[in-house]
DNA sequence: CGCCGAGATGTTTACGTCAACATCTCGTGA
DNA sequence: TCACGAGATGTTGACGTAAACATCTCGGCG
């Protein structure tokens, strides 16, 4: 007995029980305690009782920091993302923290409040004393890959929608396919070209649909209009929509996500031309909300559950087995909604 | 020299390097190592120097269950959530993760999949071996009232949106007011009445919206037609709202969130019913979509940034400084845009 | 009747850090 | 010239846990 013992109730703050508390209290060694805690079978079934009931009289927890400390394992993994308010970066951080969850582990979240080299600086450092066994990127790629940081050495790291990295094991949507099922969705409607709402080049999402959409459109033998980048919100899309909805040349829009597909709607409305009957529009995502967007949008499904889930496999994968998965892509699925039909003859 | 020194790269995973390490490196002692590491200013800047220069070399980085141990801090928050699917919850989250990196804290997302009174429990468990200095939660509240589960004794809580909880300092939205300012909004363009889509039963803020729109009515002298429940969801508003289109009475809706509102839009214009010449409506959040929908939405706004700033504020006071925070309010504002007008005459 | 081994339990120690305290080196002023 | 103190640096030990190893208690069997 070397420290003092428990300490009759101070008025403040006590110390936290500790396992030695509880096996003073059960009368037993700390090792049986531990041996509890840990749900080890190697204990006598009446001892055990005796344990549990002594944690459960003094509130014992255990100390993670202390079992972190001996196991050099954090059961957390850490998520770096720029922002939470995309509709795909929010189900897809739903999704990891479910899957991290049903696996034992906790999450933590390093946000990048910018996206700019330097905050990107600044979260790797977070992350350098964060307790975490491995990281999931969910990153503007382009970024990271100017950024000159580096993630610590020997951490465990998978990185979203950034395919072509070979640093770390990826998992990806199909972005190309969806891009190219929205295309033709179009085109075999009968429209002559397709106008593409697109997102920032710096997004390597943004560029693989815009490169889809190109590619398809060159395809078919049609001709590629001007591209109009977006930032991806709302406000952008009825900016560029508002152009759109002034050339009545314009049959076709495939805009590169849901906010601004939202966005290129209400232009429409606003400058009087019919979506359908004048224009057609395909968004991407599917958002829960797209399905009562006016008309109900027709758009390319992503499943973030998916892609969530795979990356926290991935990475698991690597933290416990310590070998490394592969590259891993998500299909995407075409929703035909209300907002396409045949051009006006 | 007690434990064999770095030991000579091995092959495959080799243990982190300690501060013992960088000491050896430097030629200094451990201490001098961690008064570095903390910043402290009482080293000489040419040791200083030699020190950084070691950790560099050899990656070194703080063991942070060694630091968190010996601190008794974790420097980390966790946060209890629902779901992050609500656009609100994920704006609350959003600042929340800001404020508390802002102030050094990392965030620990803890996931409580279905809201029942059990699951509810299994967060508790796992916050109970979670590494955080305290928490913030955003429940429904009635859960957690029924729920005979306690969080951690001592452990700093902070609750969101669940006014009149004693047991913790909370941080709320001033509901009743945003239901009042939108009814009064309605009323006052000459709405005999104001028709309401509710959130669920169980939620706090849907009751404090609901019994807020009763008052105010009742202050008008206007009679409270019967309350149409919906469980927050786009595809509930449009149900909802169907009944409501078929009835030539109603002129004003008064949705509880906008994806409702949302649903409710839908639902007038597939039946025919023009908005907001036929019938007004508005919703309450005002999520970043609102403005582009069909017509662009008049709202209640939140200012979840300041909910969930206000939130980390309350907590690492008491985290910090041992000291409760009181209660907090935050008010809301009405955003007056297309889809509301006066009664068609 | 004593030996063996399985299972239960206890003892020791190290994980990496930092607070408290100890020591050492100077420059300054009497 | 030397005592003093400020600032730099070192030494020791404890935080709570769990692995490795040690010991103890039995029941079964030759």
């Amino acid at each position: 007995m070397t420290t003092t013992p428990g300490q009759a109730t101070a008025p403040g703050r006590r110390r936290a029980p500790s396992m030695a508390d509880v096996a003073r209290e059960a009368n037993v060694s700390g090792q049986t305690v531990s041996r509890v805690s840990n749900g080890r079978d190697n204990v006598d079934a009446a001892t055990r009782d005796r344990v549990l009931a002594a944690m459960t009289k003094l509130g014992y927890r255990p100390n993670s920091a202390a079992r972190a400390l001996r196991t050099g394992r954090f059961r957390s993994i850490g998520v770096i993302m720029f922002t939470l308010s995309s509709f795909g970066n929010m189900r897809t951080l739903d999704a990891i923290t479910t899957a991290a969850s049903d696996a034992g582990y906790s999450l933590t979240l390093i946000p990048v409040p910018h996206p700019t080299k330097g905050e990107l600086s600044v979260a790797f450092d977070r992350l350098a004393d964060a307790a975490v066994d491995g990281v999931i990127l969910v990153v503007e790629a382009h970024l990271f890959d100017e950024s000159d940081v580096e993630l610590p050495d020997g951490l465990p790291a998978v990185i979203i929608d950034a395919s072509g990295d070979e640093r770390f094991p990826g998992v990806d949507t199909d972005q190309a396919h969806g891009a190219r099922l929205a295309v033709q969705h179009l085109l075999d409607l009968g429209h002559e070209t397709v106008w593409h709402v697109a997102g920032p080049e710096r997004s390597y999402s943004a560029t693989r649909r815009r490169d889809a959409w190109a590619a398809t459109l060159a395809e078919h033998g049609a001709s590629a209009p001007p591209v109009l980048e977006g930032d991806w919100s709302t406000e952008a899309g009825y900016e560029l929509g508002l152009e759109l909805a002034a050339n009545p040349a314009v049959t076709a829009v495939f805009a590169a996500n849901d906010q601004m597909a939202l966005g290129v709607l209400r232009a429409m409305h606003e400058s009087g031309r019919a979506v359908p009957g004048d224009v057609s529009v395909v968004g991407f995502d599917d958002m829960s909300e797209s399905s009562s967007f006016w008309p109900p949008l027709t758009t390319v499904h992503q499943y973030f559950g998916e892609v969530g889930r795979r990356s926290v496999e991935a990475l698991l994968h690597e933290v416990e087995a310590g070998e490394r998965r592969g590259n891993s892509l998500v299909d995407v699925e075409l929703v035909v909604r209300q907002s396409t039909a045949p051009p006006r003859r």
